[in-house]
DNA sequence: ATGTCAATTTCGAATTGA
């Protein structure tokens, strides 16, 4: 069964704010073909339905369901070798909500929740109002994931920094940005709380990560960056954690989206006594930018 | 406030959201 199939091989599975689809096609065809992920959630697909780039993304070996939205906004669930089965389209209790932000689906054996949690900006204001009611409506939904004791991940573009001392560059000036505000730090903790594990933030406890660097103020070259993409996993997939990491070459590319691809491993339950990871060069390489492409090269040569 | 992108309207600069 395909279940047991994700419990004996490794499973990666990722998360990019591709920024615009369309624009960014030949960076997420470059992306799926070096770093072939099982399962790749997109945020802010910025295009209607009928915009979704589904041939070339077939042509790349890989099934979708996606969520788009007229210039803003919108979501898509990728799954390596099939398509993902559709669970859920938008968050419950808000059948008003018109803006395309929340997808789940199920592939490879687990249950992919792929979201887009709004950014909230300027704050205070109607749009931080928004952002908070839905963060709410998404607890209510994530805590009824997490006690039905399925395999699930909830994978995306959270637009929270969790804290000032590892997952900003800087908060200086950051102080007032919605991403950073008490109430949405506030409502992360909670998700924690309901015993969903922050996977990179587990793989890397004292390590500054980034996943996002503002185009303004020549952010990437600076490496002045900020954790807002998270990976979160549910009580039976937390053992499984085998590696976690940025594909930071992505952000390099010309014409980059201000976020880079982030992902995790899941593989079997550790052994107890069983030390390193199954990629340790891969894992590596994932923080460092300037040699990551090398070291996916070196990786895929190594395999074949 | 600054700064830089992408998408849209409507054919190219202004607006909006991030």
């Amino acid at each position: 069964m395909a279940a047991r199939k994700s419990v004996a091989r490794s499973l990666r599975i990722a998360t990019f704010n591709v920024n615009g689809i369309r624009s960014r096609l030949p960076h997420l065809l470059q992306w799926l073909a070096k770093e072939q992920p099982d399962i790749a959630c997109l945020q802010e697909l910025k295009a209607v339905d009928e915009g979704f780039p589904i041939d070339a993304i077939r042509d790349a070996g890989y099934g979708a369901l996606w969520h788009g939205q007229r210039s803003w906004n919108g979501v898509a669930i990728l799954a390596r070798g099939g398509d993902p089965i559709e669970s859920r389209r938008g968050l419950p209790g808000a059948r008003d909500d018109v803006q395309s932000r929340y997808l789940e689906a199920a592939a490879h054996g687990v249950l992919v929740g792929c979201l887009y949690l709004p950014n909230g900006n300027p704050q205070p204001g109607p749009k931080f109002d928004y952002k908070l009611a839905w963060f709410d409506r998404f607890l209510k939904h994530a805590q009824g994931l997490f006690d039905s004791g399925h395999p699930v991940v909830l994978a995306g573009d959270y637009n929270v920094v969790p804290t000032d001392e590892l997952d900003i560059y800087d908060p200086k000036h950051w102080k007032k940005d919605a991403l950073l505000q008490p109430e949405s730090r506030d409502r992360y903790a909670a998700l924690l709380d309901q015993g969903w594990t922050d996977a990179l933030r587990t793989r890397f406890p004292d390590e500054k990560v980034f996943t996002f660097w503002d185009y303004f103020r020549n952010h990437w070259p600076r490496n002045a960056g900020l954790r807002i993409d998270h990976l979160l996993l549910s009580r039976d997939l937390a053992p499984k954690l085998r590696g976690a990491g940025v594909d930071r070459w992505v952000r390099d590319l010309p014409s980059a989206s201000d976020h880079a691809p982030t992902w995790v491993e899941l593989g079997p339950k550790r052994a107890a006594k069983k030390q390193g990871s199954e990629h340790p060069s891969r894992e590596k390489g994932a923080l460092t930018p300037v040699s990551a492409p090398r070291k996916a090269r070196a990786v895929k040569k190594a395999r074949a």
